[in-house]
RNA sequence: GGCCCGUUCGUCUAAGGGCUAGGACACCACCCUUUCACGGUGGUGAUACGGGUUCGAAUCCCGUACGGGCUACCA
């Protein structure tokens, strides 16, 4: 019997949660779920300086929001506790010693103005950006360097330092990647990476490999802007752990806008959400837009992301989250970056608005009247309103536009488009629907069209021609469902009002 | 610059040696509907290039080009 499966999604909360990261969260849960194991959210804030108040809530609100619930985290607790890496800093250096110890990473005492004066020095057109490696190691100031007595005596004075591993050279490491199969690197070209930083803390070389080691992390995933730096991590869990109990790794394709990795730039400019939810800057206060405020369901958003870079091989692509567990398999991930399309991401939501049922969608369409002061106390006849219309909604906010007329009574009756045509037949005609509408009984779509077509022969009119009129006059537009389940469901009281009214405001501009 | 990853319609992708290169979004046309959608039918549109391997290559190998990522005491 293999290890249960466990794996984690390690962000840092240093602003809002953008689409690849949810991609991210989504295909660790489906991974997770699919084989039975745990999803766990562990809290990467070894970055004290880009601290940012109320990020970490924010990453767990999404996830709630998006049905992605941790098994363990920060908010959810877990046996493998703390969740947040910053919570955890006594743990790390004993590792980094550990390393020292072995002949695989030594203490660096450059200061940052040295490092910066180093790579002006040695930067050059071949070689725009120096790297503190085995070329330079012996250059700098470090316990390689140094004597035992110098190093001994600048740690005894608690000189700032920091620990580095020490790459070895001509070396190649490789790995099995589950979407890539083998990626090799030659250690002779990767930087000794800081692991432990001045302030003790440990960079994410370290903390990733210690962390997922001590959380017993099965599978590590993540996006594929890690991939050069894994040889540090098959390393580091070579030197401490051994090859055995490193987990297996998959680096997930970039989401990419018009021109790179997607960036909220991108959003911005083009006019969509980037983030899951609405993020606001704490110091700029600055609002990003998110997917949720947009009007998209979560079974959609997550629906859409899943298919960003994954398909099950057949020609389905409407899936729910269960559906997604049943039939998720990593090798099917794609290697190659996509870029974000709106367009199809309006499509999957657009469908899901065509089949979530009327019932479901009360609350929340209920909530988006109130988020544009609207509320809505009938929720009866929203649900009778969400059924007709919700076909021509593409996203969740397009409901206001569609439906709020049947709460309100139009503002703006667009009479331009029937006084050019309007004339003393269409005019005695109304005010003879008005009379009969008033007797009808029962009051239904069927019986509703039923009179105004009979009206209508008698008169020897065309019903195309008065449909228009009777439409802008109930919803002051050219929009909407069918008008005589408009009519229906505004009731007979309600509709004779707008009948009347509207019949006066044409008059008067005749 | 170096390293790593990638490359099928505009976009997301299917086809893991045999083909009329399939689907979806978007777009266009028609039908339905005498609002707009939904729905239906059809259409435009792709294997980056050059070499191999093979009876046969989108598929395997090499090179080139292009795209992206990384190159911090950030993750």
């Amino acid at each position: 019997m293999s290890k249960k499966v466990r794996v984690r999604f390690a962000p840092s909360p240093t602003g809002g949660l953008h689409l690849g990261g949810v991609r991210t969260v989504l295909y660790n849960y489906l991974f997770a779920k699919k084989h039975g194991g745990d999803f766990i959210v562990r809290i990467e804030d070894t970055d004290q300086s880009r601290y940012v108040s109320g990020a970490e809530e924010y990453i767990f609100d999404c996830l709630r929001w998006c049905g992605l619930e941790p098994d363990e985290s920060v908010q959810h607790g877990g046996a493998f506790g703390p969740y947040r890496q910053s919570e955890r800093k006594p743990l790390y250096r004993k590792y980094a010693e550990q390393l020292i110890a072995a002949g695989h990473a030594y203490y660096a005492f450059d200061t940052t103005a040295e490092l910066e004066e180093m790579r002006e020095k040695f930067k050059s057109t071949e070689n725009p950006s120096p790297q503190y490696d085995h070329h330079l190691r012996m250059k700098m100031r470090n316990s390689l360097t140094l004597s035992a007595d110098e190093t001994n005596s600048l740690l005894a004075s608690n000189t700032p330092n920091v620990i580095r591993i020490k790459m070895p050279v001509g070396k190649t490491v490789s790995f099995q990647d589950m979407i890539r199969g083998e990626v090799s690197f030659d250690t002779s070209l990767v930087d000794d990476k800081v692991l432990l930083k001045a302030d003790g803390m440990p960079t994410y070389h370290l903390a990733v490999v210690v962390d997922d080691y001590l959380m017993k992390i099965t599978h590590a995933f993540r996006g594929e802007e890690w991939l050069p730096s894994a040889p540090v991590h098959l390393l580091l869990w070579q030197y401490l752990f051994g090859w055995e109990e490193m987990p297996q790794w998959a680096h997930f394709p970039l989401i990419l806008g018009p021109h790179g990795k997607l960036s909220k730039r991108d959003g911005a400019k083009y006019g969509f959400p980037v983030f899951a939810m609405n993020w606001q800057d704490p110091k700029t206060g600055e609002t990003t837009a998110g997917f949720r405020e947009k009007g998209f369901l979560p079974a959609a958003f997550i629906n859409l992301l899943a298919l960003l870079g994954w398909n099950d091989g057949s020609e389905k692509e409407i899936f729910s989250k269960e559906e997604l567990i049943a039939s998720f398999d990593m090798a099917r991930v794609h290697s190659g970056g996509a870029k974000f399309d709106y367009e199809k991401a309006k499509w999957f939501n657009h469908e899901w608005i065509k089949l979530t049922s009327a019932s479901k969608l009360v609350p929340l369409v209920s909530h988006t009247f109130e988020m544009a002061n609207l509320p809505i106390t009938n929720v009866v006849l929203l649900e009778q309103v969400i059924a007709i219309v919700k076909d021509r909604c593409t996203v969740v906010t397009d409901f206001i536009e569609q439906g709020s007329f049947f709460f309100n009574r139009p503002t703006q009756i667009d009479t331009a488009s029937i006084l050019p045509k309007w004339n003393t037949e269409k005019s005695t005609f109304f005010d003879q629907l008005i009379h009969y509408y008033q007797q009808a009984n029962p009051w239904t779509t069927g019986e509703l069209e039923k009179i105004c077509k009979d009206l209508a022969l008698t008169h020897q009119l065309k019903t195309g021609e008065l449909l228009l009129p009777l439409r802008i006059m109930l919803v002051g537009g050219k929009f909407g469902p069918g008008v005589f389940d408009i009519a229906c469901l505004l009731g007979k009281e309600e509709t004779l009002e707008r009948l009347t009214q509207a019949k006066r405001l044409i008059l008067q501009g005749a």
